[in-house]
DNA sequence: TCCGCTAAAATCGTATCCAATATCCAAAAT
DNA sequence: ATTTTGGATATTGGATACGATTTTAGCGGA
């Protein structure tokens, strides 16, 4: 399991304006314990600290983060509503399982999702965000072996640029059904060569995006997508399916992630 | 506030199948108690009955539901993770609020995925559904008169158009969407002769169903949102800016919303 | 190997308690 | 008359203890 998280850039509280907080060190931070727990277990989660279909026991978890169960029942409730965790009645919550028919439905929806947000974000590109993104791609062509450091550059990539197109339910969806996928995604990252053709596709949206070429930018932000799928899948196919068809069991699929980080 | 509401068609755990359970009377269900009072929240606030920026009181709710407040809490955090409710630490929740602004970032959200959804369900008509679909439309003529059926009967008609394309994600993020707008779209709704377009309209996706014309069902049912953003946001802004071009108090927000019930 | 039974563990909810913080209202000051 | 301040009150966040119910796990036997 991961350590005590204090960092709150995946923090997504949709609601009221309440920030600017001096942040501090976990358990005598201002914000809600029940919010620590549920950023923390979100990103393990989305980490694959916690495997798909993992149970997930509120004592322990309570234990582990120092705190009484009510906490994390909540946490475990609020990310049941992002639907990272699922919850069956009297039998508790376990990391939500994507069948590989669910990881295709959820990326064609990204697939539009994110054209449109990269399309309607390259008319209001800034200098300034032109800047943080150039020096994002620099971060990802130096610090991108890492998988973990990769698939963080590669949130604030995306984020970065969808950001510009002000579309703040779209973005909060995006990043949502990117967290979602993010376990399954990682199977991706570590194929054969895709780090680099990742940092090319990237390039060239960067590039779209300084010539301000909207329709570009959202082709090939699709396209990129659309690669993904297409080594994830069989990826995933190749991993859960026996020669017999059937579905493999937690062991097999645990040595499936491991090898994938 | 409501009275105790029962029904829950609107139950969208997206978790583990669980369901054909014998529904009693609220709290003698065999269901967890959080589950069903997000349940009943969930449709209270659709229906407009708790209104948009409402502080919602734990200890209140929890009497009135004749329950302790932990449940209530537990409810409350499921619901933020919708973004029916939001969040504030130490001030506890109230009824989402949207700009007109969301509220036009959401429907063009909608627009893309319904009319996607549309447009994957058309090849997988069966007669079954049609005859159901067409019962549906019928109901919406007989029935349409009370704004709260019409809108029952309209969640259940694109509901079993989307539930045939099989792509469970997609239809469940449309429901979301569709919740989280649905008190605001209550002011459409009651908008001079929107009922009778509404069912020309829906009319028409169904000939395209019928005819298994997805292009031309992607098309209509795009065009039908359009035409529902088309009178909701001028009538929102109507009803939410001041002539000087401030924000109307939180009074005036509620008798416009009472009007349009 | 496959049942069936029992014991252990986990969940769900109540009740109660307390500290920290908002909120509200009245008094004071500008 | 409006703004500011102060303090009483209400509400939230969380701990803890307890009980009821339900899963789950283990174990012995056919």
């Amino acid at each position: 399991m991961s350590l005590q998280n204090s960092r709150s850039k995946a923090d997504q509280t949709p609601g009221f304006g309440h920030m600017a907080k001096p942040e501090t060190s976990f358990l005598s931070n201002r914000r809600p314990v029940h919010e620590l727990i549920a950023d923390s277990l979100r990103l393990t989660i989305m980490a694959g600290h916690h495997l798909p279909g993992e149970r997930l026991n509120q004592e322990e978890l309570a234990s582990f983060y120092g705190v009484s169960r009510m906490p994390v029942r909540e946490a475990l409730l609020k990310l049941q509503g992002e639907e990272l965790v699922v919850y069956s009645p009297r039998r508790g919550f376990a990391v939500a399982e994507l069948t590989v028919e669910e990881v295709e439905d959820i990326f064609s929806i990204r697939i539009m999702l994110e054209g449109l947000a990269t399309r309607l974000a390259i008319p209001h590109m800034t200098v300034q965000r032109l800047e943080r993104i150039a020096e994002n791609l620099q971060r990802q062509q130096e610090f991108g072996h890492d998988t973990d450091v990769r698939l963080e550059l590669n949130r604030e990539f995306h984020g970065l640029i969808y950001e510009a197109a002000k579309r703040p339910r779209l973005v909060a969806l995006t990043t949502n059904l990117r967290n979602i996928v993010e376990a399954y995604s990682r199977i991706y990252t570590s194929a054969e060569g895709r780090a680099k053709a990742t940092l090319r596709e990237h390039a060239r949206i960067f590039e779209a995006c300084q010539h301000g070429d909207a329709e570009v930018g959202e082709r090939l932000a699709k396209e990129h997508l659309q690669n993904i799928v297409g080594v994830l899948v069989p990826e995933l196919h190749r991993s859960t399916v026996t020669k017999d068809g059937e579905q493999d069991s937690a062991a097999e699929k645990e040595l499936a992630f491991a090898d994938a980080d």
